[in-house]
DNA sequence: GGTGGATGCTTGCAGAGTGAAGTATTGCAC
DNA sequence: GTGCAATACTTCACTCTGCAAGCATCCACC
């Protein structure tokens, strides 16, 4: 393959040692097939997607269960406009209202129903069990610890030099 | 937040520890962030999809440089229709070509042209560069090892599992 | 206290993906 | 060999997303 070299020095600044390209496309193939599973159990048992299901999420923790649009957006590395169609679309079943904010004309708040926290509430075992079967159960105490520290020293790493 | 725990017990076969909880969140935010990296360094440098360059690296690796398209569609996770529409792109600028496979007349196959390879090879230093900064240069010698050995042990577990 | 640039949201349009339907071909059952 | 299910691909209709444009509001500066 075209970016891998055949040896394992690991000192190149330019191309990928196979076992660096190994790794990493273990990892991309990893969190594709993650990803889907995760989606399809939410959207098979309880209708949400996953997208709908963090909106949800965000809401929850928020204060007063409601946020502005604009930070709900960001929070969801979702584009505005992408953020109010996805709102659109939990209005009309009632999970989500919208409400001018009082402070700031320009702003809405997207708020939480008891509905919406209710729907949530019904679809967080399916997601977390998800998240058990596709991944965590995979790992012993041990090698779990591993990952959670690789993950952390990633971002870390990644803040430090503002990635 | 409702899926995670108090405690740190990871007996639970039900919730998520908050140990657990904040890994989870960090490997997503993690993983979103660095397709979005290389997906717009690949993008703006050479004019390629991530979904593009993965086509011409499959191609490329291929006997004869091609794959008939429900191969190529299945090893990238794409439905047949999505693969249609992607081999469009590249044919109208002549990175791939369709023939139709002498074998099974129901087949097409789609073949890197020589125009493509060298768009790849083009490219993949791009990739590469994008791969290192944005995750692997982040860590350690001793911490990719372990990472690496994480991600292994997990599709090993899957895989046995049949999920 | 105006005015101009920045900010927040929605809408129109375009791109990329999926699933279902349609067509062509294969291959197995009989 | 004939019939029929399975397979391979494309096209169509739809969804989801982003960007650009448009409108309302805010704020900072004169």
């Amino acid at each position: 393959m075209i970016v891998a070299m055949e040896g394992t020095e690991p000192e190149s600044t330019e191309w990928l040692t196979a076992a660096e390209m190994r790794t990493w496309r273990a990892f991309v193939q990893l969190t594709v097939a993650l990803m889907a599973e995760m989606d399809e159990a939410l959207l098979e048992s309880h209708g949400l997607t996953e997208g709908e299901y963090g909106v949800l999420v965000h809401l929850s923790e928020a204060d007063d269960r409601r946020l502005r649009m604009c930070d709900l957006a960001s929070a969801l590395r979702l584009s505005p406009s992408g953020l109010t169609r996805r709102i659109d679309g939990l209005a009309k079943r009632g999970y989500v209202s919208r409400t001018p904010s009082t402070c700031d004309r320009r702003a809405m708040l997207a708020v939480l129903t008891d509905e919406g926290m209710k729907k949530l509430e019904d679809a967080a075992p399916t997601h977390v069990a998800s998240v058990r079967r596709s991944l965590i159960d995979h790992l012993d105490a041990e090698s779990l610890q591993r990952m959670a520290e690789g993950i952390e020293k990633i971002q870390e790493s990644r803040n430090r030099l503002g990635v």
